[in-house]
RNA sequence: GGCCCGGUAGUUCAGUUGGUUAGAACGCUAGCCUGUCACGCUAGAGGUCGUCGGUUCGAGCCCGAUCCGGGUCGCCA
């Protein structure tokens, strides 16, 4: 006889319904609440389908009756007995019309009072919880995120598998490349003063697995990187990683939007019509001022530079003529909510952001209000009404500086504005792909113009030929999908080209040494018959938090780590043994 | 590292101009209760007001420092 006996599951509690009326069940489960109303007492038992309702009463059954009684909550109880029909019904739940009269009762596990409760929305502190992630884990509006994020798995790996892909792991041990994020490292105890490298993610044993024929590759790719945290933001995340071989970009875009048609359907039941919208990232600068467009508003960004060069407005013309811009956005009906002083706000908030200042246009009942109006004639700032489309009731802002800088920033003011005035619609899942990225990216600190991707990403063909004449002007075969103003999604198809990637990195100021000496072996590799190939990483976490409305991308990982990158329950990362220290030949200084 | 917000009971919070013994709700403990389901009623336990220093006859409240937490910017090819 085993430990559970005679109380072996029949189902989960959320199961039962009246059809089960009259059968003998075991069931097991968690004190959700114990009601002890003298000589009847009713048990609330709970596990991950829901909550079943244990009945006892102390004139039929005493023993049971004080056993039942000395139930606390979290216990962990086996309950054998019989379905029966209540004889006062509760709507709320879906087991309400049904209870088990029970016969038999067995405390698996006793349980003190957890420091808070297992309830939906319950308020207590994140680091309180997170202490106690399993209790919190346990709580029904996590239990329903983690099992919508085994759905989402599990709807993943069909439709990758149903369509050729083929599952791949690749190491978590690699070679540290220091470009971009700053890697984890993992010494080496066998080669003392070496270091392995933990994936930011598997560019290079996809692309290898491209080499090795394997065709099209998926992975649920565990990435690290050793950043500061956000809310959005963990230092190790998961993503749908994906190669395709003998593909351009309308290959890789094509599957991803069947691929994502198909999740949103059978995961929450939404429909996402494609073809997605496509938005080139020049146009997403200028309308949106971000390369991660929020679409489900409007209030796009507006240009004045015409208008404005000779306004009389010295902080315009001198953006203008120093070749920057002068950006803006109406926002629609909102001079109530944007007083003065929530003005003032913004303009430290745009400050913050790294611009000079706001200036603002007000237009109430008693007229027009502007931060700058007594610099321009009347004609002047009609002119600039009519290009901001703006009316009465509405409050127009304006950004002047140069020009990525001031589009930027009037993107991000472009949110902060519709989070104050509450238009960004709810339940709404606005996809679009960002298309035709720049290759390089001027880098104002170094006065050089540094890579935008990975530097395997292939530029487009039409632009090989400004590639040392005009590096501006050329752009990449990369594409980001972007939901709701959340960048899920980030990939290329890659250079394939030995020459033309030898050709890449001097243009990125590698040098064949060095370039050998970190890439060696992809591009030996490349000399032996590469196909063509690119891919895509999708964010699993960012994903899902997007579908279930989440705030944190803690509310959607299991076991997710603090703000400071530790994790409270097992008080990680912390110090180890001077033993393991001199194994691996490493001494610790402290600060 | 900069900026903003916060730290009072197990939890979430209130706490007036600085003034008697620091409160509420939930949770917890005990008793009563035959249909509850966020059961109800009665009673009770539970506090280094983040820490240190200062001002004051008197500090949860004012001042200084410091620690911790959250958000954000930098950063994240």
């Amino acid at each position: 006889m085993d430990l559970l006996g005679k109380f072996k599951r029949t189902d989960y509690c959320g199961n039962f319904r009246s059809e089960s009326i009259g059968r003998t069940v075991s069931v097991c489960g968690w004190v959700q609440r114990a009601r002890n109303l003298g000589t009847l007492i009713f048990i609330d038992l709970r596990d991950r389908t829901g909550v079943l309702q244990l009945a006892f009463d102390d004139n039929t059954a005493p023993e049971l009756a004080e056993k039942a009684k000395s139930v606390r909550s979290e216990y962990v109880l086996a309950a054998t007995g019989v379905i029966r029909e209540r004889s006062s019904k509760n709507p709320e739940i879906p087991t309400g019309d049904i209870e088990v009269e029970v016969t038999q009762l067995k405390i698996l596990g006793k349980s003190e009072t957890p420091p808070f409760e297992i309830i939906e929305n319950c308020p207590t502190g994140e680091t309180t919880r997170l202490k106690y992630r399993y209790l919190d884990l346990r709580r029904p509006d996590l239990q329903k995120n983690i099992l919508l994020r085994n759905k989402v798995t599990k709807i993943t790996r069909d439709f990758f598998y149903d369509n050729g892909f083929i599952e791949i792991e690749t190491p978590l041990l690699m070679k540290s490349t220091p470009e971009g994020a700053r890697d984890f490292l993992v010494p080496s105890r066998l080669h003392k003063g070496s270091f392995y490298a933990l994936p930011q993610s598997p560019q290079i044993y996809k692309q290898l697995s491209m080499v090795a024929g394997f065709d099209r590759y998926m992975q649920f790719a565990r990435c690290l990187r050793d950043e500061d945290l956000r809310a959005d933001r963990q230092p190790e995340f998961t993503q749908i990683d994906l190669e395709m071989s003998f593909v351009d970009v309308e290959d890789v875009l094509g599957i991803i939007e069947r691929y994502i048609s198909t999740l949103f359907k059978e995961a929450i039941g939404v429909d996402v019509p494609t073809p997605l919208p496509r938005l080139t990232y020049e146009d997403a600068m200028a309308r949106y001022g971000s390369d991660k467009p929020d679409t489900r508003f409007g209030m796009e960004l507006f240009k004045l530079d015409e208008i404005v060069k000779d306004c009389g407005f010295g902080v315009f013309e001198n953006a203008v003529a120093a070749g920057g811009t002068v950006v803006g956005i109406t926002a629609k009906n909102a001079v109530k909510t944007l007083s003065r002083k929530e003005i003032d706000k913004l303009t430290e908030f745009v400050k913050g952001s790294g611009v000079k200042g706001l200036a603002w246009i007000r237009w109430t009942d008693d007229g027009v209000s502007s931060s700058f109006a007594k610099f321009l004639t009347e004609e002047k700032m009609r002119q600039i009404l009519t290009a901001a489309g703006a009316e009465q009731g509405d409050v127009v802002m304006l950004i002047a500086d140069k020009k990525a800088l001031a589009q930027s920033v009037t993107g991000l003011l472009r949110c902060e504005v519709a989070r104050k005035l509450e238009i960004i619609p709810e339940g709404k899942y606005n996809l679009l792909w960002i298309t035709e990225f720049p290759f390089f990216d001027w880098d104002e600190d170094l006065g050089q113009f540094v890579a935008m991707h990975h530097p395997f990403t292939s530029p487009m063909d039409e632009c090989l030929e400004y590639l040392e004449t005009d590096k501006a002007k050329v752009k990449a075969k990369a594409y980001d999908l972007v939901l709701n103003g959340i960048e899920l999604s980030s990939g290329s198809i890659r250079i394939t080209d030995p020459e033309l990637q030898q050709r890449m990195f001097r243009l990125l100021g590698l040098s064949q040494e060095e370039a050998n000496a970190k890439f060696g072996f992809l591009l030996e590799a490349f000399k032996y018959g590469a196909p063509p190939h690119g891919g895509i990483g999708i964010g699993l976490d960012r994903l899902l938090m997007q579908m279930i409305g989440a705030e944190s991308l803690r509310d959607v990982i299991p076991f997710p780590k603090l703000k400071d990158a530790t994790e409270p329950m097992s008080q990680c990362p912390s110090e180890v043994d001077d033993a393991q220290l001199k194994e691996l030949g490493i001494a610790v200084v402290k600060e």
